[in-house]
RNA sequence: GCAGGGGUGGUCGAGUGGUUAAUGGCACCGGGCUGUAAACCCGGCGGGUUCACACCCUACGUAGGUUCGAAUCCUACCCCCUGCA
């Protein structure tokens, strides 16, 4: 366990290139692999906390985002308020992605500089410059546990000439977030630690992630990768997949990726992805993932089963009685039937899109709860075996 | 009874002689969604044949009529709404 650093980190059981690990943060432990709900706006979209803590999903870790939350409610709101967490009343650990996204999603909506990029914003067209300093100083006042370097996602399918020059530019990022992050730290303007404890044999710091970017050129990303570790962060992430590229192709980057990068510190891949994609990046080194899929799937009347997806807006589940898993044990399937359910959505009921984003994320974690303790327990390539064929045979 | 207005596809509602199987909305059916511009977006939506291009049939209250051609014009009838008796 790495100590007096801003998380700690250990690997306890590892079976292929899969691992079970333990990332301790400032806030609580954290299991990997990892499940990390995406609560973009300060909010995991149509849940409460109580539900995110509770024994049934039991969420150590959830997302925030730098861009949408820097424009409303913006920074010194955050920060009159004492940070994300407060704000919020989320007690457990936070991740804030550093706004590079957006960069990639709002496309149209900005311009790339070496010095940041120009975003107009989405909400009211005022023009709104993100840089690395900038976003490094909105993730203090944010007080997240794991705060993102700023980096350029570039689109899946880059050329490979685009796609170095991203990665040289998302590599001078970087080092530039290192640098303010490290000043930032130091001169306390990070939101997030006060009021705690500083215990656990932690620094009580917030924890800094690069990213490795590269599209789907292997030189590229194994050039990023040792440029990445050369700056030096507290984990490492894999960017710029799920972005368009084919899923044959993401697979390969991370199988090639994954074992390459620091084996001392957690891997994140970020924005991935389907339940078939947890296991499989799993397999490949993975230890912490994060997607919107649950939550936005949730809301578009689509649920995940451990026998595939299961599209509540179909007009074969009008009568059907049964839960939309018979296998699940959250609080939707012991209650409801697709039948209900899908009344709600056809109905535009609010409550429709709050109990499918419940049970796909005790979906999503309970997978990854169950991955945890196949590694642990040696099964993890049985486990797989068997999840995968299930989930692929379909919805009865 | 008289005077106006009106009856269009599941529904509401455009269209007022010829690219009209008929604009739109809703409903319905289906699909998509991967570091959230997303409680959103896209497609289909009279019937039949066809892989498809395409073709055929049926349709704008009912029945006739005018016209090369009608949901659109004319006549009669039925029904609905409003006002006056």
């Amino acid at each position: 366990m790495t100590t007096a650093g801003a998380l700690g980190w250990k690997v306890l059981a590892e079976e292929g290139e899969a691992r079970a690990g333990l990332v301790e943060t400032r806030r609580g432990p954290v299991e990997t692999p990892v499940f990390m709900p995406v609560g973009t706006l300060g909010t995991v979209k149509g849940t409460r906390f109580e539900e995110l803590e509770s024994e049934e999903l039991d969420a150590r870790i959830i997302l925030g985002n730098t861009y949408h939350l820097w424009l409303r409610p913006g920074v010194e709101t955050l920060r009159a308020c004492g940070g994300l967490h407060r704000f919020t009343g989320w007690e457990r650990a936070l991740l804030t992605d550093s706004g590079g996204f957006q960069v990639w999603s709002l496309g149209d909506l900005r311009k790339i500089r070496e010095e940041g990029v120009e975003f107009r914003s989405h909400v009211d067209g005022a023009q709104r410059f993100l840089s690395p300093e900038v976003s490094m100083e909105v993730q203090a006042a944010l007080g997240a546990e794991v705060v993102m370097a700023f980096d350029e996602c570039a689109p899946g399918e880059a050329t490979h000439d685009e796609a170095r020059r991203s990665m040289e530019l998302t590599a001078r990022w970087a080092a530039r977030s290192r640098t303010r992050f490290d000043a930032l730290q130091r001169e306390g303007a990070d939101a997030g630690r006060r009021g705690l404890d500083a215990a656990r044999g932690l620094s009580g710091a917030q924890a800094l992630f690069g990213i490795v970017q590269g599209a789907t050129f292997p030189d590229l990303r194994r050039e990023s990768l040792a440029r990445t570790v050369e700056v030096g962060f507290d984990g490492y992430a894999i960017g710029g997949l799920s972005v368009g590229e084919e899923k044959g192709v993401m697979y390969e980057v991370v199988e090639e990726m994954a074992p390459l990068m620091p084996r001392e510190r957690p891997r994140y891949l970020m924005g991935v992805g389907t339940p078939e994609d947890l296991l499989e990046c799993v397999a490949r080194g993975v230890d912490m993932f994060d997607c919107v899929l649950p939550t936005r799937n949730g809301r578009t009347g689509q649920a995940y089963t451990s026998r595939g997806r299961l599209n509540i807006k179909n007009a074969r589940h009008a009568r059907d009685t049964r839960p939309l898993d018979e296998a699940c044990a959250c609080a939707v399937c012991r209650r409801h039937s697709r039948a209900y359910l899908r009344h709600l959505h056809a109905t535009g009921e609010m409550l429709a899109a709050i109990l499918l984003t419940h049970h796909n994320l005790a979906f999503f974690l309970d997978t990854m709860r169950r991955v945890r303790q196949a590694i642990r327990s040696g099964e993890f390539t049985r486990f797989r075996r068997e999840f995968t064929e299930r989930l692929s045979s379909g919805v009865e």
